[in-house]
DNA sequence: GACCAGGTAGCAA
DNA sequence: TTGCTACATGGT
């Protein structure tokens, strides 16, 4: 299945498992067992379209700054090193600007020290978006479950040497989809929201708008799509890093170990956390989401 | 059996 | 604008 084999190091520390398994994207699957188990070094496997081809990858860790991508094509190497940012930013001057900045010292120098190689995705937005929609009202565990879920009924498959992978389906793919059948996938009330965005949304039309405040709007317009979504959306599968989804991990963070930038309103604390910490405040909500979560 | 999970839409005031 | 409430589903 993979006769291209390649490893990609990186300048600074890489956390496969923590940046995967994070909750920033559902689009990865362990090669054996449960994802959000314990398990030492799993291996990480992926399918998706590139350039009109289905691409095939599996990654591991092979040191604190490298993984090894094995894939069917050789563009696997590009859409690794997009997904983890490999040319992007240097880990540790984006660590240093949110800890320099911070202004409760105890809780992001421990968030950071504990999963130094904790990195942002950049994943493909319609599969992001979709994802999102999902993730309302769900526990990390069974949104990953939808999102196989979805790309075991409409994705397509790559078979090869015994192993079958689906690609997370297109836009168009997804459109075949009924709110009936989403709802027997699990969906609940979320299948009328993603049959509605996927008609809506034009894969080869669709485009971020390059002003952070525009983007969150545009994707607004999609049903099932809030701030906290559209920010997700903005943060894993746009790259932009200046964004704070606030959910309730991180509304819970802020009520207890940052006061100052509490209030009634989940976007007025988006605001002001993005505001104080910056170009880098995504990477400040993801270390304190996943050292929340995970305490 | 209540309560909660990476919230949002729809509606009233 | 702000403040309810319903919404599917499964785990604790």
């Amino acid at each position: 299945m993979y006769d291209k084999e390649y490893d990609i190091k990186f300048d600074n520390t890489l956390d496969l498992k923590n940046t995967i398994e994070s909750g920033q994207t559902f689009l990865w699957n362990r090669e054996n067992g449960e994802m959000f188990s314990d398990s030492q070094n799993p291996a990480y496997t992926t399918c998706r379209y590139y350039q009109d081809e289905c691409v095939s990858i599996r990654l591991t860790q092979t040191s604190s700054n490298s993984v090894k991508v094995q894939s069917n094509k050789t563009f696997g190497k590009n859409i690794v090193e997009k997904t983890l940012g490999r040319h992007q930013y240097k880990l540790d001057e984006v660590q240093d600007s949110i800890i320099q900045k911070d202004t409760n010292n105890g809780i992001m120098k421990e968030a950071v020290n504990k999963y130094p190689g904790l990195r942002i995705v950049n994943e493909p937005l319609f599969p992001t978006l979709i994802s999102f929609i999902c993730s309302t009202q769900m526990r990390v565990e069974r949104i990953h479950q939808m999102v196989n879920n979805l790309k075991e009924k409409y994705g397509s498959k790559l078979e090869n040497a015994g192993s079958v992978r689906y690609a997370f389906p297109t836009a168009d793919q997804l459109s075949k989809a009924t709110v009936e059948e989403l709802r027997e996938l699990k969906l609940g009330y979320r299948a009328g929201y993603v049959v509605n965005t996927t008609g809506m949304f034009n894969e080869e039309e669709f485009d971020l708008p390059t002003s952070t405040e525009e983007a969150r709007k545009s994707l607004k317009q999609f049903k099932g799509v809030g701030t906290k979504v559209a920010d997700c959306v903005l943060l894993y599968g746009g790259g932009l890093w200046n964004v704070v989804p606030v959910d309730t991990w991180i509304k819970s963070a802020v009520e207890e170990h940052y006061p100052e930038f509490d209030s009634d309103s989940n976007e007025e604390i988006a605001r002001k956390f993005e505001e104080h910490f910056g170009d880098f405040a995504g990477f400040a909500q993801a270390y304190i989401f996943h050292y929340m979560r995970s305490e």
